[in-house]
RNA sequence: GGAGAGAUGGCUGAGCGGUUGAAAGCACCGGUCUUGAAAACCGGCAGCCCUUCGCGGGGCUCGUGAGUUCGAAUCUCACUCUCUCCGCCA
């Protein structure tokens, strides 16, 4: 959430008009957020005025009483305040909910080096590592190869659920948790996490926290009967894990690898990428989040976005990381690196991973802030997340780029100890 | 599913409807003492919002929301969560 005293600093609103302007958003409705404020402000004071009286009378009162003598003018005088207050209390948190309304769907304010566009077109390459595959053969997609292999079964899954879900089977599967293993093990032991498993069901407040609600409520499953939502990412529990939570500045950074499955309803995906595993309904991933000071989360997300990347190098599959521009990333980020992995099937590079800076975003949202050492005032710590990586896409990748001409697999190096094969043959 | 108990500051834990934003202890910070440390003693120590250049002033917050009242941590109702016992169950 964008702090509503930041935009009343000139110096600031200016920025943050260039900043939407950036992300192609209409800046239109930003002068009524402001006049809301106002609004807020007047109804506040007001109220409160008319509160201190109160409280100061009814200690008056209070003092009669226990001298025993007559308070009975006060009484009847204050009467009428209350009521007066009660009107007042309604237009002020009204007021308040005008303007919260407002305030929570503005994006966040792009980092300064995030370029401007309004779409994937704008988005820049920063570096390419590994030369996309070529095959003297003509390659296969994964779901070809997964198919015939035995390993993916896409029919029944229909069957006993409906489109975008998938059978694992066999060494498909037993590479799914190899995977799993392989990511979560790098994560926790070279790199320093913190591993988690979280629940898979949300309430609505962690869906703000992170701000997937209001704006992407349609993009989630949310459960009849119950309060409760499926996760999107293990962003959003491991996000509110500390939710309304003061932290001491010397427990930050706080690092966690968390493997999820994850669940997302792709309204509005109808046609694309339908064959195949590369837009489920559900699929795991490890996502990789940091609670961090402020001054570090530029560092620290360089740091994140590197620990993914090594999931990419020592599985010795291609790819490049492109910098996002402002239209492109999620309306939470103020900077957001993707990974993307070279797909043979698709001959194409196809997003793995995003990984993100949300400066004090979701922090304002979650009420998430650190006490720093030696006193002062609470701050709002910085959050940063990234997958490490999406486990359905990285097996896609290993299927189309380690292929062989007879249609089996061969096993990445990293993975060998983990699936105790070093090939994958049709059954 | 049935019966009961509870939710107070960083933690433990008091709290008759009216100087209780909240006793006390612990933790933490500063000081005295000490060669240094510990102990002891003294002092400080919640967050948010409005207002002020600043000193300061004001409001809100005792799980959440509503209600009663001039006034609620304290009374009423609803909800959430935690714990104990019984039943059922992976």
């Amino acid at each position: 959430m964008i702090y509503i005293k930041n935009l009343e600093n000139e110096e600031y609103l200016s920025a943050y008009k260039a900043s939407l302007e950036k992300r192609n958003v209409d800046p239109g409705n930003l002068h009524i957020v402001l006049e809301k404020n106002v609004a807020r402000r007047k109804a506040l004071t007001e109220m409160e005025q008319k509160k201190a009286y109160q409280n100061k009378v009814s200690e008056v009162i209070g003092q009669k009483k226990r001298n025993k003598e007559d308070a009975s003018q006060e009484l009847s005088e204050m009467q009428a305040v209350s009521q007066e207050i009660k009107a007042l209390e309604k237009h002020a948190k009204d007021a308040e909910a005008e303007l919260q309304e407002l305030l929570i769907v503005l994006p966040n304010k792009a980092h300064d080096s995030v370029p401007a566009g309004k779409d994937e077109a704008a988005n820049v390459v920063l570096k390419t590592v590994g030369e996309p595959k070529t095959f003297s053969f003509s390659a296969k997609t994964h779901d070809e190869l997964g198919q015939s292999l035995k390993i993916l079964d896409f029919d029944r899954a229909g069957k006993v659920t409906g489109a975008r879900f998938t059978f694992l089977l066999g060494t498909g599967a037993r590479l799914e948790r190899a995977l799993i293993n392989f990511m979560m093990d790098t994560h926790a032991q070279k790199h320093g996490y913190r591993e988690a498993i979280p629940p898979y069901m949300v309430n609505a407040q962690a869906m703000y926290g992170t701000g997937n609600f209001p704006k992407f409520k349609e993009d989630v499953f949310a459960l009849e009967n119950t309060p409760y939502y499926l996760i999107p990412t293990a962003e959003v529990p491991v996000t509110n894990y500390y939710n309304g939570e003061i932290l001491n500045e010397e427990d930050l950074p706080q690092k966690f690898a968390a493997f999820s499955a994850c669940f997302r309803s792709e309204a509005g995906s109808y046609g694309k990428d339908t064959k195949g595993l590369i837009r489920q309904h559900q699929f795991h991933k490890v996502e990789l989040m940091c609670f961090v000071h402020p001054d570090k989360s530029y560092e620290e997300h360089e740091k994140l976005t590197n620990h993914a990347e090594e999931i990419l190098k020592q599985l010795e599959l291609p790819y490049r990381r492109s910098l996002l521009c402002a239209g492109d990333m999620s309306p939470n980020a103020a900077k957001c690196f993707d990974l993307e992995v070279w797909l043979p099937g698709q001959s194409a590079y196809r997003e793995i991973s995003s990984c993100s800076n949300f400066e004090d975003y979701q922090a304002r949202r979650a009420e998430i802030r650190f006490r720093p050492t030696g006193g002062g005032k609470p701050q709002y710590v910085h959050t940063l997340n990234g997958s490490g990586l999406a486990v359905g896409r990285t097996l896609v990748a290993v299927l189309e780029n380690y292929q062989q001409e007879d249609g089996s697999i061969k096993i990445p190096k990293a993975l060998q100890s983990y699936m105790g094969v070093s090939e994958i043959r049709p059954s």
